[in-house]
RNA sequence: GCCUUGGUAGCUCAAUGGUAGAGUCCUGACGGUUAAUCAGGCAAUGAGGGUUCAACCCCCUCUCAAGGCA
């Protein structure tokens, strides 16, 4: 039901061009999978997801086992079916809620004790809790239930981080085995920003790596380069037979800088978020449409770029639909920043197939570096 | 002519006898979504007196504006 195969490799930087096939249908990687935690990528109907050209969604689990509980999503028949989505999903795990919401909560090794963000209950997250909310969902590719740590964190708590993760990972792995035809397990690698415990992490992870393996515990509050640096110290130990996903990441710089480090996916919140906020992705750096000099910019958002809103409505309409609160303004911008990503990494695959990705890394990568407001 | 209510940031409005706030406007942040969110910036008490340790606030005069009555 899962395979994975690589198409093409670069001559250049070894980045690869893969076809995943999956239960609802085939991923061309390298990928980005937009985010929609809570069965919907906010404001967007599944139908222009779709038709920004992606391939796969992502949606999480700790939100759907709050609101509307995953039990109701089994009985909907699913989430692909509750959603109206019939391409694949991969589920998060829950693991970065209780690192992202980490107030009043208790990590222990048995699993993860939290008080609900709506309403204060208690719920108590183990591995296998995790497993099992994912098999009621219906996902695709499912997560483990890892433990993130922040950036900054001391040697000593995220070496326990490490061991934990993998320790749950057996928990998961051996839970998920009696389903595993349906749906995937991705493991994920943890270990910070220490070099030795990234490898470790890996290591302890490979046995349980059967169609696909992830980098957590990036884009965490780090600087780009110490991610870069961590990617290069895990590059040559993948598995090659499977896709790597480095969760969390969605800047157009980050994505060329995996895709060169041997990344094939990626999810973010970054461009629907920013969208909402009123900035745009473009191949010229972030776009703030709100700013004044758009005012009266008749020019569609980017130049050239194929989405639904740079070919019906100009910068001065989205600008005036951000300042002014209407939702279409975070609708329009959400599409085209989803469409920039999907066209960056279709730009990316085609210097793969000519051997000459890292050509064109300097080529873009000072315009899409840059903030140019 | 009389009565009433007002005069605070360019504009629209808050506020308190003790450091005058917001929206609009300008700028920035956002990395496995607690986010159509958050942060920062420019900018003001109509004029003159009085009471008070202290007045945007209370009192008087003037002035301007709106409404009402003649």
């Amino acid at each position: 039901m899962f395979k994975y195969e690589v198409i093409k490799v670069c001559k250049q930087t070894g980045a690869r061009i893969g076809r995943f096939t999956t239960p609802h249908g085939v991923i061309e990687t390298p990928v980005f999978m937009p985010v929609g935690t809570k069965a919907t990528v906010k404001s967007l109907s599944p139908e222009e997801v779709a038709e920004a050209g992606s391939q796969i969604m992502l949606s999480n689990t700790y939100h759907l086992y709050l609101r509307p509980g995953h039990e109701l999503v089994k009985a909907a028949g699913g989430l692909h079916k509750f959603m109206n989505w019939n391409r694949p999903i991969l589920t998060d795990s829950g693991g970065f809620q209780v690192f992202s919401l980490s107030t009043l909560r208790k990590v222990t090794d048995d699993g993860v004790q939290f008080n609900s963000f709506i309403d204060g209950s208690k719920h108590f997250f183990t591995p296998e809790k995790s497993i099992e909310i994912q098999q009621a969902l219906g996902a695709d590719i499912i997560m483990a239930f890892d433990e993130c740590t922040a950036a900054g964190t001391d040697r000593a708590r995220s070496e326990e981080a490490v061991i934990r993760t993998a320790d749950w990972l057996k928990r998961c792995y051996d839970f998920h085995k009696e389903n595993g035809e349906k749906q995937i397990l991705f493991p994920i690698i943890q270990g910070n920003m220490y070099a030795d415990l990234r490898r470790e992490s890996l290591k302890r992870t490979l046995p349980y790596a059967k169609c696909g393996i992830a980098i957590g515990g990036l884009s965490v509050g780090e600087e780009k380069p110490v991610m870069y640096e961590m990617l290069d110290v895990m590059k040559e130990l993948y598995p090659e037979n499977m896709p790597r996903y480095l969760m969390g990441v969605g800047s157009a710089d980050c994505i060329i800088e995996g895709i060169i480090r041997g990344i094939d996916m990626f999810d973010c919140v970054l461009p629907t978020r920013i969208a909402r906020n009123g900035t745009a992705m473009t191949f010229s750096g972030d776009l703030c449409i709100r700013n004044a000099g758009y005012k009266d910019d008749f020019r569609p958002v980017e130049e050239g770029c194929d989405c639904y809103c740079c070919r019906n409505y100009s910068r001065a309409y989205v600008r005036h639909l951000i300042n002014t609160d209407e939702i279409f303004g975070g609708r329009l911008l959400s599409i085209h920043n989803i469409r920039f990503l999907h066209r960056l990494t279709e730009k990316i695959k085609e210097a793969i197939r000519a051997d000459r990705l890292l050509d064109y890394r300097n080529e873009i990568i000072d315009g899409i570096s840059e903030k140019r407001g």
